[in-house]
DNA sequence: GATATTAGTATCCGAAAAGATAGTAGTATC
DNA sequence: GATACTACTATCTTTTCGGATACTAATATC
């Protein structure tokens, strides 16, 4: 038995508003890259290309369609410059912190799930480190 | 400028371990059905069908798949009672308690993002109640 | 005038997630 | 013997996500 629902209770409707609540905060995490783009740009500004690049893989149309997601949620500002072919930066704003005890918190909580799924399953640190997260996270018994 | 790095500094393999740690909770978390389903049996133990009604539109197919992965991830616990037509519940586990701070977390931000998205539009409330949380996080400008 | 660089957009494609619908095995009831 | 309940599984279709490839407009360089 959990006690999960203690805090707030558990009347359907408080339920409910906590369900979409944390839905909200998960969504706009969500998908491939946003993590890796907030990491990336939490060194300082960068233009376009330079994202890309440092990104590796992502090409231009889903590396544009993320950078707006995180500007419409405000995490990210694009600037403009006039220079002669325009530059365009991308930087993290200020209210992009509020999400660092978030993260903070679903860091911890993944590396001690990563710690736990390692013990129970004894397998060597090597064989671990070869698997995706994917993997990990779907399917820790088969490990 | 964001402070989003500072904590662990930023080098990238510091990063990279984040982003995987973040991403490994994430992706437990992750789809249409984790979280009702979680917060369904935060109330007690249910059997497959009390699930499947107290969810409303989940399909069978779908339940079973969410139940599988939950119970991976060692949240979910799954009891066959020898009854005359077999009885299957299904429970959270104590495991599933070291979630709560992760979803405390989620939770304030989530409501605390959703408040920023009102005042920021100045939309009635009544509006914003009628939109999904997916319109409400991928387009808080069009509010 | 050809080529390169800027920051993207347009079109098509494949994989994965989710859903609709139907069926299964075992027991019990009418 | 027909129907219903248990907990699912199987098959097919739709929707969504991410990616490959090619292209654009404006300026600058060779």
């Amino acid at each position: 038995m959990s006690t999960l629902s203690k805090p707030t209770g558990h009347t359907k409707e408080a339920c409910n508003a906590s369900v979409n609540a944390v839905r909200d905060a998960l969504y706009v995490l969500n998908g491939k890259w946003k993590l890796p783009l907030i990491f990336s740009l939490s060194e300082g500004p960068l233009r376009f290309n330079e994202i890309q690049r440092s990104l590796g893989d992502i090409t231009p149309k889903i590396l544009s369609k993320e950078l707006q997601d995180l500007e419409l949620n405000e995490f990210v500002e694009r600037k403009v410059m006039p220079t002669k072919p325009v530059t365009v930066i991308y930087e993290l704003t200020p209210y992009s912190d509020s999400l660092s005890s978030v993260l903070e918190e679903l860091k911890k909580w993944g590396m001690a799930h990563r710690k736990k799924i390692m013990r129970a399953k004894q397998a060597p640190v090597i064989a671990l480190d070869d698997r995706t997260e994917k993997e990990l996270a779907a399917a820790p018994a088969a490990l």
